[in-house]
DNA sequence: TTGAAAGCGCTAACAG
DNA sequence: CTGTTAGCGCTTTCAA
């Protein structure tokens, strides 16, 4: 392909390129006779301006980074999903890169996608990362950050999240207004702000409705596995006859349980009840049906270009940069898996 | 952020930016001393090469552009990860975007990828795709193109596939081998090849095994989703008495069906086995877990990958390209939703 | 209304 | 061994 550039066009016109460049973007200041003439040539000879050329001019790539835990997921499918379908709306494309839950790996993808100048990042804290001066060393350069889903309140950018505390609190409750009176939680990796919050809207909840909190009915699943959750789910039965329900922080781990609890010819929902969080597709087809908290990816992705396109106008504009918590609205998603209020 | 540039170092060393750019890239005609000179003053500043003018220098950008049909989907969510990983290893990123099995989505998306300079596409067809003049002219462009899972023969150039109709045929030959006589199939969009090759696996199992192929028994799905399988099901039954089997294109309609019969009270497999295709994550998790054939879209995404970067290198080095298409293994994964042998 | 010229940051041929 | 210089393609200020 011989490439067409604004020489090229201007030289068969015998005009100048500053000309040819200012045509082609309806400059007020050129006369529209030499417009069209310049849009129909670069029109038919399918002039398209380099992008190497123009953001090393502009300064800007047109690019943003997206770094995602795990790639292969239904909940972080959804959320690419929606960022790269917000950015093509924008002008913006999306370069996706996984952290695979490792600080180190987080590190070096910021970096990698640093050095490709994107215009901004997206990013949802690993598990393993507890230290956040890689964070704030990128926003202290200027470069917009948005965190969502997995974020830390130490950090100081624009936000996505869900409000876990009142999800976990809302599933909780969910169960106890079913009747069920002891409530184990699998709870997921310590470190995450969503798994503490989740937690912490589980015990919430059993205070609430006078419910003693009982340490010994907590599991911990430090990664999102079906196979933790079919591994756990003997132990709780094991460890406590008269469980009548299991609040599990994932969905995922939540089907192992069910999975399970059916070769052991538990009953669920009739010995215990079941409610996972997320409402990933497999919560429809397990049998019984999951019942679950709908953590709406698609949406949140979405919101996160959002915020970052917001900043990055500001930056355009010289505006200061207002940082944004959005928080994304979660419902209870009553299916089978517990019993009927 | 104040940048750190060529000039900058130079500047402060007093030599020239050419001295700099060499001793950077270790070229031999810089003496140890002044290379280590500037290397450490380099590390210490913290310089990261400017990527758009290295860019618009070499013509090359070190990005890739994938299209998707669909993000939110096992299969392709697999292919996704594989294509980073592998081009991650090579120090290129990836662009991803959606077609949305739609044509004209297919068409625009190329554009962006072209329009930011891609350095090569890895695509897999829309099913809506019939025509391949936006594809042959990038080829013909000199564009580097690989195309994976659902490719087309009239196009030339890299392939990732696997040998669908073997697959197929296997599937079916398995499903006759636990003792099914009359086989139904669900088919996938009629356009698609690897749709077609399935079909086809399917005629020629039961020709092998001297079934009469019976027209009837195949019901079309136009697309991917559990709302069809669930809704081809009870036609199935109602059309055919005495099915007792089905094959599906897709997991994710076999779900569909397997779900419908459970609620009909259908037996799987003792009256209807049902084999799927792709090996989808949910198939472990139905009640019965689903037979299927797995279709591992991690390594065709690498694969993809390796054969674009190998053609990248032909080019960059002046040789003729070569063009190779792959075929991924595939195999039956027996589960319960099919009698033992 | 148009054009000349500078410059974004880097690379490489060539000269010294 | 090092520096000069030109140029990748585009944008924009300033002068004409």
């Amino acid at each position: 392909m011989l490439k067409v550039t604004l020489k090229k066009i201007a030289a068969t016109l015998g005009v100048s390129t500053a000309t040819v460049s200012k045509a082609l973007k309806d400059y007020p200041d050129i006369s529209e006779k030499t417009k069209k003439k310049v849009k129909s040539l670069a029109a038919s000879l399918n002039y398209k301006p380099n992008s190497f050329a123009q953001s090393l001019r502009n300064q800007e790539s047109k690019i943003i980074g997206l770094i995602i835990p795990t790639i292969v997921h239904h909940f972080f499918s959804n959320i690419i999903y929606g960022v790269i379908d917000s950015a093509s709306e924008h002008g913006y494309l999306v370069i996706t890169l996984q952290s695979n839950e490792s600080y180190e790996d987080e590190k070096n993808k910021i970096n990698l996608l640093i050095e490709k100048n994107v215009d901004g990042i997206l990013l949802s804290l690993s598990d393993k990362t507890v230290n956040y001066k890689h964070i704030n060393r990128l926003i202290d350069d200027g470069v917009p950050v948005v965190l969502y889903d997995k974020i830390s309140r130490s950090v100081n950018c624009s936000k996505v999240i869900i409000n876990d505390f009142a999800a976990a609190f809302n599933a909780t409750q969910y169960l106890i207004d079913t009747g069920c009176k002891k409530i184990a939680h699998i709870r997921g990796p310590l470190k995450p702000q969503t798994t503490i919050d989740r937690f912490m809207g589980y015990k919430k909840a059993l205070e609430v409705n006078n419910i003693l909190f009982d340490d010994s009915l907590v599991y911990v699943s430090d990664s999102l596995s079906f196979e933790n959750g079919y591994n756990i789910a003997p132990k709780i039965i094991n460890d406590h006859t008269d469980v009548d329900a299991i609040f599990s922080f994932t969905d995922l781990v939540a089907t192992g349980v069910l999975i399970r609890f059916k070769e052991l010819g538990i009953l669920v929902p009739e010995q215990i009840s079941i409610i996972g969080f997320s409402n990933w597709f497999l919560s429809k087809i397990t049998s019984p049906t999951l019942s679950t908290v709908d953590q709406p990816g698609y949406e949140m992705g979405r919101k996160a270009f959002t915020l970052l396109y917001n900043e990055l106008n500001q930056i355009r504009n010289g505006e200061p940069i207002k940082h944004e918590i959005v928080e994304i609205a979660t419902k209870v998603i009553p299916r089978n898996s517990t019993k009927p209020i």
